[in-house]
RNA sequence: CGCACUACUCUUCAUC
């Protein structure tokens, strides 16, 4: 429960206070904390609470092995991960198909789809079935490259076996052609697939905006978004920040600023993402008034600026050659954190 | 001690 309520803090107090009067936390606790820990990106106590484990003689799961490789390839460290998953297999554990659904995924986030194959081999040769999941990420991945070919060949082998595609797969390959084809031929694409029995969700409308918003139609993008409303569906933070970015895009920073403040009075906060685009939009322009505006609204508000911000406000100023202030940015940044990339 | 129930992991959408 703590967990889930995202107050991890509760969960490790809870966890003392049950080492002192003697009881043992299952493995499932166990868990579920280190999941939390690792998404909170709260690493060295992720590995202490690890190693707290094995000296209650908890052992780990296949659970805990793949939080613990999801967690390395979050970090981009999927050699580790594979290294890991080897290591494992050694010590006689038999992996299965979620391990290797996160491997495979790992290596498709990496732009290693050929080693995403090997793996997916792999898992095949040793008889374990592949998954609906399995296939969303080798889909989603083919469909982000544009290997539209490549996609063809995995749904007709998905549905060989049995499976069903959802709304995962769907999407997916929406947003694949969104990035490939002109938005009108995706909207006929789509009719056929509404036909038959896909029932587009709120991704669906975030993926379709998105397109519209990257192909300049911002008009047809806030249509989109109003008609969300109209059928049940309420836009995100992600539905805004696609039209924003549009906007930003288009140079309309006034439009830009007039639904930031429709956020911020009564929609999805803006998150760091939504003042990056902003403050992207007016460095575009050369206007670095107006981006240091953002960048000190957003940490009024508590946001915390991130590479992203820098790399936009370092890059306005130096089209400027205002070399003296980006280089002062780039120490600000280092000191505050942040790794140049 | 065993069993059952409940809680734990992997996939789709916005920024350089």
């Amino acid at each position: 429960a703590c967990v889930q309520h995202r107050i991890i803090d509760d969960a490790l107090q809870i966890l003392n206070v049950m080492k002192t009067r003697g009881l043992a936390p299952t493995i499932k606790s166990f868990n579920a904390l280190l999941n939390a820990l690792l998404w909170s990106k709260r690493t060295d106590e992720f590995w202490d609470t690890f190693r707290a484990m094995s000296r209650l003689s908890i052992w780990p799961s296949l659970y805990t092995f793949n939080i613990v490789i999801d967690g390395f390839c979050q970090q981009g460290r999927i050699e580790k991960a594979h290294e890991f998953v080897i290591q494992i297999e050694r010590d006689g554990y038999t992996p299965d198909v979620v391990i290797y659904n996160s491997l495979i995924d790992g290596f498709c986030k990496a732009g290693e789809l050929s080693k995403a194959k090997d793996v997916f081999l792999k898992m095949v040769d040793k008889g374990i079935l592949a998954n609906l999941w399995t296939y969303n990420i080798l889909i989603s991945s083919h469909c982000k490259k544009g290997d539209m070919e490549g996609v063809i060949g995995l749904w007709d082998s998905m549905l060989e076996s049995g499976l069903v595609p959802d709304a995962f797969t769907n999407n997916a390959l929406v947003d694949g052609l969104c990035r490939k084809w002109k938005m009108e031929e995706v909207e006929r694409k789509l009719e056929k697939m509404v036909d038959e029995g896909f029932v587009m969700d709120s991704v669906t409308y975030n993926i379709l905006i998105n397109g519209y918003c990257k192909e300049g139609n911002v008009q047809q993008a806030f249509k989109l978004c109003e008609e969300m409303w109209q059928i049940g569906l309420v836009p995100s933070v992600k539905t805004y920040g696609a039209i924003i970015d549009g906007l930003c895009k288009r140079g309309d920073m006034q439009e830009a600023e007039k639904l930031l403040k429709e956020i911020e009075d009564n929609g999805p906060s803006p998150n760091s993402i939504i003042y990056n685009m902003m403050i992207n939009g007016y460095c575009r322009q050369g206007r670095m008034d107006e981006a240091f505006g953002l960048h000190d609204k957003m940490v009024q508000k508590g946001l915390v600026p991130d590479v992203v911000t820098y790399n936009r406000l370092i890059s306005g100023l130096c089209k400027k050659g205002l070399l003296q202030e980006a280089d002062q940015n780039m120490t600000q940044m280092i000191h505050t954190g942040l790794v140049p990339n």
